[in-house]
DNA sequence: GATATATGTGTAC
DNA sequence: TACACCTATATCG
């Protein structure tokens, strides 16, 4: 499920499971050979994630690991010695005592980058919800001057780095805004809202490991004063309010869910939570 | 066994 | 806008 929360929690594992330890690099499926080759018994220092790409830094390597899980790529870490290898695995970790394992499968990009090519990709993201002192006005500079719709802005990773589907899906939900409104109409105290609770949200999943935005403890719509407050019992099965749930009786006004696939992917929102204008009651 | 699907990105037309 | 790519899993015949 590689979302931004994915790529931070997985940085955080592997440093705390291989960091400071020599690490065997392999890659069972051939296709990272020479780059496992390069970073076999090494010590791996520090692994860090900027949206939803992760780097992995190893001692006296002038390069640094740089992988993306794509649409289907995992990375789990597991216990216990290393099985032969099953299926397509481009890159295996096994711990310097054994202990531990991690096998990388179906990544979009798995390289050895330079501190130019590093650079590059960094220079491209937008600020990341899940990183200290990331810079919200950079994304609402960008986000104020486009007519683009909210659904293309939330996707594009030069505006917020670490935003996929799901997130957006639910951050459009939770904040009644419909997919297609212009960047331009969004006011600023209404990003502000967002941005803080993207920040809530995806380190919620990063602690838990899934996406959890419908949550008991809170409203449905957290902008909304004095709202209804939180879904209560009966909700207690789901995690989501609208990502796939197309046709479904939305579970705060119970209009049914539509879907669309709009620049490709997958969209999903709720006609009568998300009016394509804002009611005055909103403004 | 074949097909469809996916929380993504990059390229070409 | 379409497709290519990477892989596992679910569903259908």
């Amino acid at each position: 499920m590689p979302e931004g929360h994915t790529l931070h929690r997985l940085a955080r594992d592997l440093t705390s499971t291989f960091g400071g330890r020599t690490v065997t690099a392999s890659s069972p499926q051939g296709r990272f050979a020479g780059g496992a080759a390069l970073l076999d018994g090494r010590v791996l220092l520090e692994a860090d994630a900027w949206g939803k790409h992760l780097f992995v830094d190893f001692a006296e390597a002038d390069r640094r690991l740089h992988v993306h899980l794509g649409l289907y790529g995992a990375w789990p870490i597991a216990a216990g010695p290393a099985p032969a290898p099953v299926g397509a695995v481009r890159l295996r970790f096994v711990g310097g005592d054994g202990s531990s394992y991690a096998d990388l499968r179906g990544p979009t990009a798995c390289d050895l980058l330079t501190p130019a090519e590093t650079r590059r990709i960094l220079d491209g993201l937008g600020p990341d919800p899940l990183r200290d002192g990331a810079d919200p006005e950079r994304a609402w500079d960008r986000i104020r001057r486009s007519r683009a719709p909210l659904a293309t802005l939330l996707m594009d990773q030069s505006v917020i780095a670490g935003i996929g589907n799901v997130y957006r899906a639910e951050i459009l939900f939770r904040h009644r805004l419909h997919p297609l409104r212009p960047g331009t109409s969004l006011t600023r105290p209404r990003f502000e809202a967002v941005w803080g609770d993207l920040v809530a949200l995806m380190t919620d999943g990063m602690r838990e490991g899934r996406i959890r935005t419908l949550r008991e403890s809170d409203r449905p719509h957290p902008a909304d004063s004095g709202g209804r407050a939180g879904p209560g019992a009966g909700w207690r099965d789901a995690d989501v309010y609208v990502y796939r749930r197309a046709g479904e009786a939305c579970r705060v006004c119970g209009r049914p869910i539509r879907h669309e696939v709009v620049g490709g992917r997958n969209l999903f929102w709720c006609q009568g939570c998300q009016p394509p204008i804002r009611p005055r009651s909103l403004r």
